[in-house]
DNA sequence: CCTTTTGAACTGACCAGTCGGCACAAAAAG
DNA sequence: CTTTTTGTGCCGACTGGTCAGTTCAAAAGG
């Protein structure tokens, strides 16, 4: 509610020059803080300090606290969309093959931005981020749903398959796997991992 | 750090007398708070104020804020490892459908004790409850690891399985699937949404 | 009586957000 | 070319308020 911030539309995004540089730096900061203790416990001097920069200056490009976790946030989502987007344009064999492909991906997102991951895992349900979960559930969880729709349409899963409900179980499946095995199991080969979930949800699990 | 608290161990669980209600009348009043706004945000007055107690006596009960979490996050994987275990001593066809019964129990659990499982969700990876997610993966997931071991031993799954992989999948899926039906869907009929979850685990999803 | 609860006052630390000012570059004026 | 102005991004001390935890005398309970 600061009279001042996004006074320049001229850069649009506020991705590129010196501005956006401190705004890279400020997410960067936050979320690594935030996975660790969460939002509140966070302090906005923590962060400026982490990031190497004064404390007005978030305030400056933010207004807020909350303004700078919902850029996060949407930030963030933005980027898990296009990693799974992308996985699903690729060409594949058939449709449940991209959906191999898509929980790689989200595998593989998590193990770059696992920091990122945590905090969408413990905020997701808070009322205070309603539309950011909106944001999730039509952009990423979007992606899981057409592409299962698309494989009960290809007779490749059961027809009626519930593919709302579907989505939500591959995507939390993936989600609590991959930051399990980041903090407790790093180590664990992705493959392997991968590998197991892809088994689960093919039921190529059932060794009757 | 305080000298109080614990004071009895005449008692041993704290579950019974006029001490064992204030007790769970606070576990149930910040469990619900901390649902909501996370643990910091949460304050030891509004929890007082919820359990309609006075603010002395939470730490005449517990000692400190955090202790009182810690107790609160035992006391509910120990119900949570309690409902899975029943679930997993009732008799069953095969291995497999007693994890059928698991999840479904799981379901239920997150059903009647939605709070719980947010707060659960959402603090799990933080470094600070480290005891407690022990416990979690002891008691919680042994159960499921137990169980999914049983069945590749009857050779209803795949020799090799990950099995304990297998269980955070399973355990994940169905709490990321309850929450968002008790945040969202609270009409989705819990057995549809557990037989979506089944046929998943089972591969009776292909259609092949 | 001994345990538990109450309620209110107090402290000391901590924190989101503010504000006046600095640095610097590029444009405008001379 | 030199000087002045302007806009932008950033700085960090400061403020007003909040909160965990303490203390304690008195009451309730069993």
């Amino acid at each position: 509610m600061s009279t001042r911030g996004e006074r320049t539309e001229r850069t649009e995004r506020g991705e590129r020059g010196r501005r956006g540089d401190t705004r890279q730096r400020l997410y960067r900061a936050a979320v690594d803080l935030i996975a660790e203790q969460g939002y509140t416990a966070t302090t906005v001097d923590a962060i400026a300090e982490r990031a190497g920069v004064a404390k007005g200056t978030v305030f400056y490009n933010f207004g807020s606290k909350e303004a700078l976790f919902a850029g996060l946030l949407d930030h963030g989502i933005e980027r898990l969309a296009d990693a799974l987007a992308e996985a699903a344009r690729a060409p594949s064999a058939s449709p449940v093959a991209t959906l191999d492909a898509l929980v790689l991906a989200q595998l593989r997102f998590v193990d770059e931005y696992g920091p990122f991951a945590r905090v969408l895992l413990a905020e997701m349900w808070r009322a205070a981020w309603q539309e950011a979960v909106l944001r999730l559930r039509t952009s990423v969880l979007g992606v899981y749903e057409r592409v299962l729709e698309e494989a009960v349409r290809a007779g490749e899963l059961r027809e009626g398959l519930d593919t709302a409900t579907a989505a939500t179980a591959v995507f939390g499946m993936v989600l609590t796997v991959a930051i399990e095995r980041r903090a407790l199991r790093p180590d664990h080969p992705l493959d392997d991992v991968h590998a197991t979930l892809v088994e689960l949800i093919h039921g190529r699990i059932s060794g009757r």
